[in-house]
DNA sequence: TTTTTGCATTCTGCATACAAAATGCAGCCA
DNA sequence: TGGCTGCATTTTGTATGCAGAATGCAAAAA
């Protein structure tokens, strides 16, 4: 019997989270601004339960705030807390990097080197939004090759709070061009599996992305 | 005119995730069991709506799962799942070790101290309970006394994944007595501020917590 | 004119009702 | 006897209804 592709329904939370969160990162539904549980239902079209649900969900990825008896706002950007979220991205990220090179398959470090060419490509042209793109991918495909899921997952989550920094900050052509120079260093280290150099180089591009975020936000902030 | 305190109503969902929480983590929700709505509505004396949002978001704790159109059950405590989520929580402890050294106040650390003078009190007694309330409380107020909310966040949601392990592992006198020479190292190098040797004892005691675990549950798990 | 107080409206929090999917069992057929 | 099929029951997923809290406004009082 040959087998088929089951049918599958998303539960329509899931949907609204996906959808919300979208539109938070993008900056659509802006900090501080409140969501009015009446207009989202007819804007993505489905009832209360579902939407306060995903709503919820949203609350613990620390994307909006919970405000008893008064309903949720879009959670401010605070640099401090971006700082910290990248703080601890960046500890998560060097013990991805460790990991990769204990575990991951040289077929893995060939996609991560693929992607890193296209990005190279989108930083030549100029091309931003791509850059970003594929620099999330990359990164993310760095915490992946991993083998370590539950780590993947937490740096997912810390994730989302970030994008809608990144989407905020402006990034100056000296930065990117340093960024690109440094995802360089960083694809050799993981090809020659140099663990310890791995590491410290993903902590360090981690350091200079949180102080240009913290710079093109305008504060300082500890830890 | 005095400030009086204000009155607050904690809405029910969140008074439930607690119940079930703790209900999961102590082992009378035993993995495996499936979460029946209507039985847990009448023992919490709520309705559904709140009953299923605090599932939703036991489900991103990682304490249940959600199975499609089937609800939810209590997810099993898999040894793999279990080593992973260690890794990451020593790589976060090691992270807060150093930033308690370069951010915490004195008081902060004397209160730790003073948790710690009670945790050897308890081991001496024999008292495992009390032990193990105590060590919990001194490694989380090691990583909020590191001033990062957001990894003290962090790491109190991995955190009530493997208290459920601790739970089910048994701890030998061995590996007892170890754990607290191991915190009386810890101590005085947190309090002569040594954040890298904090660092370095923090990550090593983590690595023997996940070797105790894995050896208890009988499994050998990677990353 | 400014502040306060009461009321109408709007919104959230929770409960309940309805629909669809899954489960279990009995009967039927091979 | 063994397995499949169809129906009744249970359970989940979603929508809606109801009560209480918050908000805004207008009228009254200072």
């Amino acid at each position: 019997m040959q087998a088929i592709a089951p049918i599958s329904r998303r539960p329509l939370h899931e949907e609204a989270v996906d959808r919300l969160r979208d539109q938070i990162v993008q900056g659509r539904l802006a900090p501080g601004e409140r969501l009015n549980e009446r207009e989202l239902c007819q804007q993505l079209g489905i009832s209360r339960t579902p939407l306060r649900e995903a709503i919820k969900l949203l609350a613990t990825e620390g994307l909006v705030e919970l405000l008893p008896n008064r309903g949720a706002v879009v959670s401010a950007v605070e640099p401090q807390r971006i700082a910290q979220t990248l703080t601890v991205m960046g500890t998560l990220e060097a013990l991805a990097g460790e990991l990769v090179c204990a575990n991951a398959g040289d077929e893995e470090i060939r996609r991560i080197r693929a992607l890193h060419g296209r990005m190279v490509t989108m930083h030549a042209r100029g091309d931003l939004a791509g850059y970003f793109r594929h620099n999330q991918m990359i990164h993310l495909a760095i915490v992946e090759a991993s083998g370590n899921a539950v780590l993947a997952n937490t740096y997912r989550q810390l994730n989302a709070n970030v994008k809608r920094a990144r989407y905020m900050a402006n990034l100056s052509r000296e930065r990117w061009d340093a960024a690109v120079a440094e995802h360089e260093s960083i694809m050799q280290a993981l090809e020659k599996r140099d663990a310890a150099k791995l590491k410290r180089l993903l902590a360090d591009h981690l350091a200079h992305k949180l102080a240009q975020v913290l710079k093109s936000l305008g504060a300082r902030a500890a830890a």
